[in-house]
DNA sequence: TCAACCTAGATGATGTGTCAACTATTCCAG
DNA sequence: CTGGAATAGTTGACACATCATCTAGGTTGA
């Protein structure tokens, strides 16, 4: 390796910024979420996937690649889930190995019940503390950040 | 609960781009940075606060509050970081409660070895993709939503 | 002085994430 | 059609996070 090309000034104080923002909005907003619903982060996110689809039904590979998450974290959180009657597995008629993944009505009504308070936990905890351009430039470099990603083998 | 405000098109855009960039950018530095040191980036996060105070050595209750952890997590990952020698723990002369954990010469050897190359990838994943201008406003928006974390008694 | 309370930190149970290995099915070359 | 490779998904072992609880040592006030 050559000489380190350390952090500038002004990128290390956006990068403590970031670090220290993204561990507290992250655990705050996963309070919030578990506050007022049985939910945890992790949960929401499936169920927002398969809320996402027609028929409330998905494969679980489908479901790891949009959530990119490895197989296996998904499998176990399955499980866990269908066992809090959040989630059911169907079997696949088209392929054997396969398995889907459907909404049980208890799982909608808890992601029904939940989505209200979290958007409002984003919205007060982000986006009224920012301005519009700031918005902007906040995707812009998350779609920067994300290109770059998925450049680099990630 | 009133009617719930739900997010514009240009924060829904900015807040799945920050959700997908949070994710995929935190696993990809967990596996540069354990792929070239056997450090996790817990581990990395404890050894810095230790480098950065001129004894090596820190209260354990003040390092938790500078992680931001909670004690017992901190005492489990303290105690998985001793059994691999990276800290040890000495007795506090002034309160026999309290307890010192020191950075040993493998865990100092460790981080000096791991940190060029985690700012290097820091560096090449997000600075890299961004303007000056970017890491300004990266700043500044991190800085509001603390703000507002630590007004709304995170 | 001593009882009630507080604080520093460790511990054990449980839920979650990761890795490697495994099972069952499908695909495909010959 | 068959034997090997690829694919879908599960499982088990282990690292990690959280919560409640526990221990031991300090602090305070009557």
């Amino acid at each position: 390796m050559t000489e380190t090309r350390w952090l500038t000034e002004a990128e290390q104080r956006a990068w403590r910024g970031y670090i220290a923002m993204q561990a507290q909005l992250t655990a705050q907003l996963a309070r919030e979420l578990q506050a007022g619903s049985e939910l945890s982060h992790s949960d929401f996110a499936v169920l927002v996937c398969l809320t996402d689809v027609p028929e409330r039904r998905v494969r679980v590979l489908e479901l790891a690649r949009e959530l990119q998450w490895e197989k296996s974290r998904l499998s176990h959180h399955l499980g866990r889930m269908q066992r809090r009657g959040l989630v059911a597995r169907e079997e696949c008629p088209s392929d054997a190995r396969g398995a889907f993944i459907v909404l049980t009505d208890a799982g909608r009504a808890a992601i029904e019940a939940a989505a209200p308070q979290h958007v409002e936990s984003v919205r007060r905890l982000v986006f009224d503390a920012l301005t519009p351009e700031q918005v902007d430039t906040l995707a812009t470099i998350a779609e920067a950040v994300l290109a770059r990603l998925n450049d680099t083998g990630a």
